[in-house]
DNA sequence: TTGGAATACCGACCGGGGGTCGGTTTTTCC
DNA sequence: GGAAAAACCGACCCCCGGTCGGTATTCCAA
């Protein structure tokens, strides 16, 4: 009974199961066309050319895969490398849940890292400190 | 032009504005009843009552909140700690784009602190070597 | 040069989910 | 018992991911 836009707002890319599904493809190997792409889908993904070529289409439209024509077809590459779109996405829901201070969040993930296995924690450890003194030498 | 159940599978719980509006607001005071919560909505969230319910309905069909009939409201209180969601979000995100190793995910997470401001980095550190020193009291 | 195959492009539809209410029923409590 | 407060019901909107079929375009080879 309303329509009083609701939500142009923050919005962190939603990803549906094709589209993650392609991604992944395109990380396992750039530069395929819309039908290798098709050809590559096994059983539970499997769809018609079409679907894939307007997946393909949307995730262009939110600058997830570049594309350049190479002949009659376009070949598709994903624009950001997986680390960098699960951070993004890690930012995204990060950022929903923010509170004005970060320690819960760091807290949490520090958490999680402990809870994952025995040597998770000291491997965060170890990322961090390279990093500092990334820092210091610049 | 196609029904096929495309399959619901894998479900993180999808989080709208309002949802997550309602949800910090009972972190910060539990045991709202949908009218409180109704009052307590700003400018840019203002809705009906009718509307901050069904909300909670939702919310409440998700589990992710509780609810108690004290005399005749409702009141709500969220199912889970704020970083008790943002853990079981930020795993959600991480099953989706997991690909064998958490390295990349840890050194994300690094590239994520390092970014945000010029203390981030440092408080991770202090977080990750409390942690380890309390694992080695036990 | 032209015709057929390979592709892209267009538009349609479905189902689900979040948001938004108004109106009606139920509950409470005086 | 009756008024007020709250819950409940159902309707509607819009966006998005998925799914295609049909048609236009492009390209190459004969």
């Amino acid at each position: 009974m309303k329509k009083k836009t609701p939500s142009p707002s923050n919005a962190l890319p939603r990803l549906g199961e094709l589209e993650l599904t392609l991604l992944k493809a395109l990380w396992r190997a750039p530069d395929q066309s819309a039908l290798d792409l098709q050809r590559g889908l096994r059983a539970p993904h499997a769809c018609s050319l079409s679907t894939v070529q307007s997946t393909l289409e949307r995730l262009h439209r939110k600058s997830l895969v570049q594309r350049d024509k190479q002949g009659h077809a376009y070949l598709y590459r994903a624009r950001l490398a997986r680390g960098e779109l699960l951070g993004s996405l890690l930012g995204g829901v990060i950022r929903q849940l923010h509170d004005g201070s970060l320690e819960p969040i760091l807290c949490s993930f520090v958490d999680f890292a402990d809870r994952f296995d025995e040597h998770t924690l000291e491997r965060l450890e170890t990322l961090v400190q390279q990093r500092l003194e990334q820092r210091e030498d610049n």
